[in-house]
DNA sequence: GTCTTGCCTGGAGCGCACTCCAATTCCCTA
DNA sequence: TAGGGAATTGGAGTGCGCTCCAGGCAAGAC
C-alpha cells in the first residue's frame, strides 16, 4: 500500500522541470517565515493547537516578528511533520515532549533519542500486527455476512 | 515484541494433543457462566469498564444470577473480543454501540452491518499504511543517529 | 453471628488532547 | 487614518473513555 510512495514522491506530482526534486517546503530556506495560520493550513493542526504545542514544550520556542507574532520556520514544519507521524502511532504527547527535550539538550543525547525511536518503532510494528489481525477478523465477518445474504437472497431454506 | 505472534498462536502454546484445536473458550457452552471478575481477567478490561459497556449498550444485557450478579456467556466473550479488536483500531465507542444496535435489531440489518465493517476495514488499511510510513521515517532517523554516533565515536573530524 | 470477599448501583471525578473565550493588539488595504 | 481580519495571552471548557467512590446486599469461612 505504501508501495507507490517512492515513485510518487520521486516523479510527477505535477509539472516540474526534470531532475528537480519537489521542494521539501513551500518556501525556500531563508524566506521561511510562516504565520500561524499558514502553518495551521499546512499541517492540518489548529492555530490553538500550535500555540498549545509551544506552551507545553513540544515545539521549540518559535521565532517571533518584531511585534511578537509567531513566525514558523522550515525546521518547525519538519518537526511538526515528525510529530504528526508520531501522533498517529498513538504516542502520548508527554512522550513526544520528552523526545523534544532530548533534541533541545544537544548532541550528547543521540543515544537516548535512538533508543526512544527504536522502542517506538517496535511499538508501531506490533500495532501494525494487531491491525492486520483485526483486518483478518473483519474479512471473516464480512464474508460471513456476504454468505448469509446470498443465502437469504435465494430465499430461506 | 509481538513479532513471534503468528507462530505462537499456530503452534505450541502448550501441551495439547495433536489435531485438537485449542478450545475457543475457557468453559464449554452450557457451563459458560463467568463472573465479572473472571471476564475482567480474561479480557483485560476492568469490571468497571464491563459494567459501563453494558450501561451504554455496547454489551447486550448480560444474564444475571438469581441474586442479580452478572453471569457472562461465551457469546459475551466473543463479542468482547471483537470489541477489543475494534477498539484498537481507534473506532469510537459510539460507533461500536451503533454496530451493537444493528446486531440487536436482527438479521435484516446484515447489509448495514456489512457496509459498516467494510468501511472499518478500509480505515484500518489506511491506518496500517500510515503506520508503515511512520516506520520508514523512524528507520530513517534511527539510521541517522547510528551514523552520527559512529562518526563521533571515531572522534569529531 | 460476624467477617471477608465479591458484587451491585448511580453518580462524581479524572487524564488526555485539544478547543474556545475575552480582551487586546497588530497588520494591511483603501 | 480608519476599518477589518488575523494575531496575542491566560485561563476556562469540552468530549472521550474510562475510573473511582460510597453505600449496600449476598454468600461462604470461621
Amino acid at each position: 500500500m505504501t508501495v507507490t510512495e517512492t515513485e510518487t514522491t520521486a516523479a510527477g506530482t505535477g509539472t516540474r522541470p526534470l531532475c528537480a526534486a519537489p521542494p521539501r517546503h513551500p518556501r525556500p530556506d531563508g524566506e521561511d517565515r510562516y504565520t500561524i495560520s499558514e502553518v495551521a493550513d499546512l499541517t492540518g493542526l489548529s492555530a490553538h493547537t500550535l500555540r498549545w504545542y509551544e506552551r507545553i514544550g513540544l515545539l521549540q520556542h518559535v521565532d517571533r516578528s518584531h511585534t511578537g507574532q509567531r513566525r514558523f520556520s522550515n525546521r518547525d514544519l519538519d518537526w511538526l511533520e515528525l510529530v504528526g507521524k508520531l501522533r498517529l502511532t498513538g504516542m502520548p504527547v508527554a512522550d513526544m515532549v520528552r523526545y523534544a527535550e532530548l533534541v533541545r539538550a544537544g548532541e550528547h543525547t543521540y543515544e537516548q533519542r535512538q533508543r526512544l525511536l527504536r522502542a517506538t518503532r517496535e511499538n508501531v510494528l506490533s500495532r501494525i500486527a494487531e491491525l492486520e489481525e483485526t483486518v483478518a477478523v473483519l474479512d471473516h465477518k464480512i464474508d460471513y455476512y456476504a454468505d448469509a445474504r446470498r443465502a437469504s437472497d435465494r430465499g430461506p431454506a
